[in-house]
DNA sequence: CTAATAATTCGACACTTGTCAAAATATCAA
DNA sequence: TTGATATTTTGACAAGTGTCGAATTATTAG
């Protein structure tokens, strides 16, 4: 049950290995690392500026993400917040400890 | 220096982001563990039939396994020999572990 | 050397992917 | 409601990918 099949793996991976979604992955990472206060979360536009990625680009990626159960996403009014899911994490984690 | 920049790390997962790259990359991970006797390591051949895959998508696969730095390989005589960079799994590891 | 077997390279092809512009939708502020 | 702002959807297209058959190279066995 814990462990997740190969296939949500690839589909992890897969997420994984195109440069600007990693660079998403980890903005995203670190902005749950570093935020106590609820609202500096993870915006989509935020993101947008700083990586400097069209907006439907981003859309498009972090759908991958969602859909590789490597992050969720919630709407918060005209803003989408993202965070890691910490489940995913340790899957991986658990993966490549051997 | 330990540790991968994000470029290689990215490498790592798109050589992982496919079902039949990554299969190769379990059974060169599992026949180095079981493997104590030398002869018994992993060969092209073996894998190809084993996974139904043809000859030349597995000598592919394998270019990309290992300029990922995910295996490396030697070979011996008539066969190639494949093992997993342990290196490469402590850092995939590491990078998971927060 | 020659024949057989293992692996690689080459050429080709269907399929997927990353990206953006334009249009559409959602939500808030006034 | 209207206007402004945030996100998503659609449509399109160049570039990349996975796979295979055929040809090529490497190596060993006889």
């Amino acid at each position: 049950m814990g462990e997740p099949d190969q296939k949500l793996l690839v589909k992890m991976f897969k997420a994984l290995s195109n440069a600007n979604r990693f660079r998403l992955f980890i903005e995203i990472l670190q902005a749950g690392e570093s935020s106590f206060e609820e609202g500096h979360a993870c915006f989509v536009h935020t993101i947008m500026e700083r990586l400097d990625i069209g907006a439907p680009t981003v859309s498009h990626h972090l759908k991958e993400l969602v859909n590789a159960e490597l992050i969720r996403t919630e709407r918060r009014g005209k803003f989408l917040t993202c965070q890691v899911n910490p489940e995913a994490l340790s899957a991986l984690s658990t993966f490549f400890t051997r």
